[in-house]
DNA sequence: TCGACCATGTAACACGTTACATGATTGA
DNA sequence: TCAATCATGTAACGTGTTACATGGTCGA
C-alpha cells in the first residue's frame, strides 16, 4: 500500500507542475527527478489509467480518431491535488538500499585485487562526474524564474545528490589508499583461503 | 539475468564464510550485510533449492525423520566457490535508487512547512545515529581475529556507510538552515499556488 | 521517403515482500 | 508448561522492467 502510492505520488506530483502526455511525463521524471527517482512506461501508463478511473486526473484527447494520435494530455483534478497533499502527508520509511558495489566489495578477498581497484576507480570517477553535474544543475536552477516557489525544494534535492556524490568520491579515494597501504596492491593474487 | 544473480551472489558469498542453515543465513545477511543489502526468507529458501539443484551448494540434513528437524546445513561446493568468483567478476551497474524523502521534498511546496521540517529533522537524527553505529562497528571489526583476510573489505563497507550517513546528516542540517533562512520557517502556511 | 522522435499500450516475466502453516528445541 | 527462538517452506500478492506492437509527426 505504501509502495503502490509511490508511483502515484510521482505521477500526481509531476502533473501538479504542468499537464502533459504520458510520454512527456515519463521523460520529465527521467530528466528532473532522475537522480533520485525512476519510473518506466510500464508503470506510468497503467498508473494514469488508474488515476483517471479514480477521478484524480483528467484525460484530454488531442484528437478523436482511432488509436495513436497526437497524444492525451493529462491534468490534475481538484481531487487529484487533494490526494497529492494526502500522500505527501503520509508517513514513509526509507527502505534499506541494495548496493551492488558494496555487496561485491564485502567478498573482495575472493577476487583479483586488480578487479577491486577497477571497481573503486570506476566508483570514484562516476562520483566525481556526478558532483560536477550537480554543480551545473544548481547554477541552472538558481537562474530559473520560478525559484521562489519550487526552486528551493529542487535545490535541496540537488544538494542531497551533491553531498552523496561527494561522500562516495571521498570514500572511494580513501578505500583505494587503504588497499594500497594494506599491501594487496601489488599484482593479481586470487586467494585460496579455507 | 543480472538481477537474478544478485540474490545468488549474496547467498553464495555468505556460505563462503561458513556453512549454515537457511534461517541463520538470512539472519547473518540482516546482521552483517544489513546496512547495504537485504534478502527475505521468501528469496533465501528458493535460492538455496535452486543452487542445490545446480550443484553449487550441498544440503546436509541434521536428522532424517519427517519435516521440521534441527535444520539443513548448507555448504558451498567447489563448483559453488567457482561460481561465486564468476559472479563477482561479472560487470554490474548501480541502479538509480528511489529516495522517498527526496521525492516528497521535491514537492515540498505543497505541504505544511512544519511537516517538511519534521522530515528533515528525522533524517538528521537517523543519520547521526547511523554514524555512531558505524563507528562502533569499525571498532569491533578492528578487534576481530580474521582482520587480515576479510576484515579490510568489511571495514570498507562500513566506511562507505559512515561516509554516506555523515553526508546525509550534513545535508539535512544545511537544508534545515536554508529553509529557516528562506523565511518558510515561521508557522504553517500551506500553499495555494496555481 | 526515411529516420528520429513522440506517443500509447500490453504481455510476459522477474523480482521481492508478507503472511501463513507447521513444528522442534530450549530455557525460564 | 509456556514463550521465545530456530527452522522450513509456500502461496498470494504487489511491484517493476523489458520487449513488443503500433502508428503519427516532422524535418532533412
Amino acid at each position: 500500500m505504501a509502495r503502490t502510492s509511490q508511483t502515484q505520488l510521482a505521477v500526481l506530483g509531476a502533473l501538479s507542475i504542468e499537464p502533459m502526455t504520458g510520454y512527456r511525463l515519463r521523460a520529465e521524471i527521467v530528466q528532473t527527478l532522475g537522480h533520485f527517482w525512476r519510473e518506466s512506461f510500464g508503470q506510468v501508463y497503467p498508473a494514469l489509467s488508474t488515476l483517471e478511473e479514480a477521478g484524480l486526473v483528467e484525460r484530454e484527447r488531442g484528437d478523436e480518431r482511432a488509436t495513436g494520435r497526437s497524444g492525451n494530455v493529462f491534468r490534475l483534478t481538484a481531487a487529484g491535488r487533494e490526494r497529492l497533499r494526502e500522500l505527501l502527508a503520509e508517513p514513509f520509511q526509507p527502505p534499506t538500499p541494495r548496493d551492488p558495489l558494496l555487496l561485491r566489495l564485502f567478498f573482495g578477498h575472493h577476487v583479483d585485487p586488480a578487479l577491486v581497484r577497477t571497481w573503486l576507480t570506476e566508483a570514484l570517477v562516476g562520483a566525481e562526474r556526478a558532483c560536477e553535474r550537480y554543480d551545473e544543475l544548481r547554477a541552472e536552477i538558481e537562474r530559473e524564474p520560478d525559484f521562489a516557489t519550487r526552486g528551493v525544494f529542487r535545490l535541496l534535492t540537488v544538494s542531497a545528490g551533491r553531498h552523496a556524490a561527494r561522500a562516495r568520491a571521498d570514500w572511494a579515494r580513501e578505500a583505494l589508499e587503504l588497499l594500497e597501504a594494506a599491501g594487496g596492491g601489488r599484482g593479481p593474487r586470487a586467494d585460496r583461503d579455507r
